[in-house]
DNA sequence: TTGTATGCGTTATCAT
DNA sequence: ATGATAACGCATACAA
């Protein structure tokens, strides 16, 4: 038994002595900490803790030393151990409902880029209803996040519950009147105001509106804006029936619209696009309705499809994006505030996308007396 | 200075209490902890802690005292304490592409949904690219996770990272052939194969494939065997043009298409809905062609405006709902079986949406002869 | 059933 | 620049 003749190389014998280190912490049923490494780089434990915190005082070799160690151990530090003692878990609770994403998915997933974009990890909490974020406020108190952005409706005591533990808190296109919490929003009030602004200019009298579901605060406010600029403008009341967001929702709409009106409306205003598109639909290709020749159709959101040459649908662009943005900047300028919580709102403005599928002028040649 | 005549209710007493010792721990800044509950509650800390441990040997009185005190404090157990030291975090990272979820918004749904049933929050990763997994595993790491539900390219390296720190891993809609990896996915390969073998049936010849991006496993996959299926039927090899997977691709594709076929072809079969959509509104409302009197058109996946009376297109649909079901099965068995990964793929078939934009039977009294 | 004591893996404070 | 030591908030083994 002789010993080898030609010994490795310092660096795999460091790899070697890691490997064999890790091995024994794995035998043992431990995890793999930064004590460990420590051992490993002949240094100490908060040695090795500073260089893991960028900015921290590290001279190059020690540096080097526990880098290398690490990488041998495949050492990460543990963020649940870290946030305890910083009180920071660098998570943001996103919380929005089922149906939302499945209709804006642009909202969620733009949301998700701009927090990972600040070095926040986004918990996401899907509920079925915008009203059913109750059950998951226990989850985001547990979880130490360190701010919630939510798309869906509190009530005035959930909001104080934030308040009262000093979560900060985002709430995103969800018009809370009178309370003191900060938002992100586009105005959905003055969006159906503009439709109707506009639908009315171009000489539409008889309007139908396909409403959203009671609960849902912005199809509320696009109805209710719509509503009121019709009054204003003194044209007869609208016919006003309420749908699901949904493409059925849409064309049973229009359905009842007519047979409540006993004729064909000049236009209809659509609490969303997926609405629109059903309305549409049915129009042209089951009541062969000409749109929008003898008839109008709007809607709101502007997503992907409306946008397609078979639909080409007039509707309102929500500035999604900037909102998000938005969102994220006043989430983040919130948590580094560190407690002295400005409330803020932003609200932004709607863009009308025009589309093929309502008329924006008076007709041709046609004086709009009666 | 006389004492109160009438004391207050003991319950009201308590919750003075409760209030008293709440302010000043907020004034020391620290957190309400088990053991100020302890404390307000007159028991061990040890005891608040079973008290949250569902399953947990306590009598009724203590348990009451100490829920009330800790209702009265507005006490949550802290999770990343917990995980600390159970070795669980009830977290699951999930990953899904940028463009994946503005398309599938409903993978990400139904994954969130069934996840939430089963008790795990959901960490949600959102990449750019279906390719850039990798930035994302430091967090994946750090955070503790209990598992990872990928919807996402991974490397062999990148899969073996996961089997060494033995963190359950399963893949979604994304087939790592011969890798050893639990994965859920339905076939598209064979839904490739399906749709070539309806309209080689039909009488179609002469075939145009837009393809997916060809980072896309998925949308290569489809390509692949729509190609096989269709060189074993003695078919004249299809013209294959690229694709992005958005609406704007199909139009470009089907232009290229013509373009090198010189003529319109019988059939084209697009990587997906959104493109076979595009594809479907040049083809009809720009260049006039009779879909599916001199076309035929069709998709992958039966997106919700695929089923819309303006589009009813051709399609081939993903059991989404039940995919996602076994994906959040799989993993909770893999992390409940705490180590003794059994590495399983569910496959599951794609179904046939028969639509009209597609000629699925021959044409009548004709023969197949040129 | 209850309480005592210990450890989970990290950061932060304070010397040196 | 580095190391010893004390938290952070909880769960669990063990003793009572």
């Amino acid at each position: 038994m002789r010993k080898t003749k030609t010994p490795p190389p310092a660096e795999s014998v460091a790899a070697a002595r890691a490997a064999e280190y890790k091995a024994a912490v794995v035998r043992e049923n431990r995890r793999i900490t930064s004590y460990d490494v420590a051992i490993v780089a002949g240094v100490s434990q908060s040695a090795v803790s500073r260089c893991f915190k960028p900015g921290a005082s590290v001279s190059k070799s020690t540096y080097a030393r526990v880098m290398n160690a690490a990488a041998g151990l495949d050492y990460i530090p543990n963020a649940a151990a870290r946030s305890l003692i910083t009180r920071r878990s660098n998570m943001v609770a996103v919380v929005i409902s089922h149906v939302a994403n499945l209709y804006y998915p642009e909202a969620l997933a733009e949301l998700s880029q701009q927090l990972t974009r600040r070095g926040k990890r986004v918990l996401l909490f899907t509920i079925p209803q915008e009203t059913d974020v109750e059950p998951v406020l226990g989850d985001i108190w547990q979880y130490q996040v360190d701010g919630a952005i939510i798309a869906a409706a509190l009530t005035d005591e959930q909001v104080q519950e934030f308040e009262r533990r000093q979560l900060p808190l985002v709430v995103f296109n969800r018009n809370l009147h009178g309370r003191t919490v900060s938002s992100v929003l586009c105005d959905q009030y003055e969006s159906g105001r503009l439709l109707a602004t506009r639908l009315a200019a171009a000489g539409h009298r008889r309007f139908g509106i396909i409403a959203g579901p009671e609960t849902s605060a912005v199809a509320n406010e696009r109805r209710d804006g719509a509503c009121d600029r019709l009054r204003e403008l003194g044209l007869p009341p609208p016919v006003v029936v309420p749908g699901q967001f949904d493409y059925a929702s849409g064309a049973r709409g229009l359905r009842d619209i007519i047979a409540r009106l006993g004729d064909t409306p000049d236009a209809v205003i659509c609490g969303n696009d997926v609405m629109a598109l059903g309305c549409l639909d049915l129009a042209r290709h089951e009541l062969g309705i000409d749109v929008p020749g003898s008839m109008s159709v709007a809607g709101f959101d502007a997503i992907e499809p409306a946008s397609w040459l078979s639909c080409n649908l007039t509707t309102l662009r929500q500035p999604m994006h900037n909102m998000a943005l938005a969102a994220a900047d006043l989430l983040t300028s919130m948590i580094e505030a560190h407690g002295n919580h400005t409330v803020e709102k932003r609200m932004f403005a709607p863009q009308l996308v025009v589309g093929s599928t309502a008329r924006l002028l008076p007709p041709e040649g046609n004086s709009l007396a009666a």
